[in-house]
DNA sequence: CAAATAGTGTCTCTAAGACAATATCAC
DNA sequence: GTGATATTGTCTTAGAGACACTATTTG
């Protein structure tokens, strides 16, 4: 009768024809700008960090980073490695958008992604943008719903501008898919991927759950109220913002001075 | 210089050390039981399928249905394929769980599991139950939060009884993540993922996404309200019940005659 | 003081939960 | 008729959206 340890020693991982998995992050930060009225508090915008391939396939098109799963980590940690080693920062969040299995979708083989959702504070990576492999960019995000179930993404950083259209093909349990109609220099599926990960990003901003994550541990309520009104493309009234958020923070003794205005409370987030 | 077509002979996809990938289905049913009482509706328990491992590793053990991905099929085509070789049925809905990774989680070596939750309505598998591999059986569910972060997840089948106590370790977006405590005759991780799935399928339950998935084309709004009862294992009143979901049915002229009581319209969902 | 944001209070409307009351059938 | 579910209506309370109003700062 045959042993699980005998069982073990015959069995050959190798015997089965098995995939390359890699793990793709789609990264945001919210940037912001400011106005040229001195009274008047930064505007902001969602933006989204773009590698260039400087190799084949897709040469010269814009990609998110990624690469591929080794062997002594989880899928998970692969995907943090990837980002950190193109931020030099570490995430402070990481959300799953879907596995991405459909055939031919990298012309190099039978390629499966896993893709992520993460997220940085604004100044963590600031200095970071462009400088060491001066092939990675933030681009600012517009995503809107054109007609019916039409979807137009373009991403944009000084005069580089990249896109595509896109069609929602199903929405099960608020969970979207997206089929690519056209696409400007986004390589691979990598446009569906996005769409897919602002969808995600956006229901979960909904209810609080990750505008936190964008700011630093002390922060203004409006400056949260601007996060959530940029990534999903809405204006709330502060009150109202003020009082659905209350139950998540807590107030701090300090204030942010300096601004043409009255001085706003710094609060922190809940645990 | 070296085109994309050069570059692609070139390329050798098997030089990198690569996983194997699994899809893993956790397949849910209500099954309804004839009370005594002539009168009375019938009650009904969530039920998972589970098929016993004939061969090492694991032998003995009660296993999630599943299997290795193929080159020709999308991850989600995987999931269907194995589920349906499992119940030759086709699964009304597919959602996924997450994706398993963690280091020595198979004896086998480097293979990593796609979850999914895949729903039956209730009388499409009834036949099967048990006949076919004869080693595949509806187990009933019981998952119950103890004390703080502990779970307790049990699954009967007749006098079969296996199951596991585990730790919900992180809740970041609404996502779960467990850790087994103890064990009891459940393979692999299959005891974490049919923790994760359970928490997907109350999490879709609550706001009516997955309930319908559970019953025939048309059915009264008793037998919808007692699956979002038996799923999420609370107790609402009917009449709010009856509000709530009047947005997603529509009412046909047929009714369910000859129960101890007055018959109840049929209703269908609204598309 | 003017312009901008910070912050509070209140009105209305809707949705949810609790509960009362009526309808209809099989035995 | 009895006992069960089916179905409708209403009361109360909590929350969301809209809006009015006050507070505080810098140039």
């Amino acid at each position: 009768m045959q042993s699980e340890k005998d069982f073990l020693q015959q069995y050959n991982i190798s015997d089965y024809e098995r995939p390359s998995l890699t793990a793709d992050v789609a990264s945001f930060m919210i940037r912001s700008q400011q106005l040229d009225n001195y009274r008047q508090n930064a505007g902001s915008r969602l933006s989204l960090l773009l590698i260039r391939r400087g190799g084949y396939p897709f040469k010269d098109y814009w990609a998110l980073p990624g690469g591929f799963l080794q062997p002594d980590e989880t899928i998970e940690q692969c995907a943090a490695r990837e980002i950190t080693e193109e931020t030099n920062v570490a995430p402070v969040s990481l959300m799953p958008v879907g596995i991405f299995s459909e055939q031919g979708r990298d012309p190099r083989g039978w390629i499966i992604s896993a893709a992520y959702v993460s997220v940085f504070p604004e100044g963590d990576v600031r200095q970071q943008a462009g400088d060491d492999a001066a092939d990675a960019r933030w681009f600012d995000v517009r995503f809107q719903q054109t007609s019916g179930k039409d979807y137009v993404l373009t991403l944009s950083c000084g005069e580089i501008s990249v896109g595509a259209v896109l069609e929602e093909e199903k929405k099960d349990f608020g969970i979207a898919s997206f089929r690519i109609k056209e696409n400007r220099s986004i390589a691979f599926d990598h446009a569906k991927i996005i769409a897919a990960a602002l969808t995600v990003l956006r229901r979960r901003a909904k209810n609080f759950e990750v505008i936190f994550d964008f700011l630093p541990p002390k922060f203004t309520l409006s400056q949260l109220q601007r996060v959530q009104e940029t990534i999903m493309d809405i204006s709330v009234l502060p009150a109202n913002f003020r009082r659905k958020i209350s139950d998540y923070v807590i107030e701090t003794d300090e204030y942010d001075r300096g601004a043409g205005h009255r001085p706003a409370r710094l609060y922190q987030r809940r645990p």
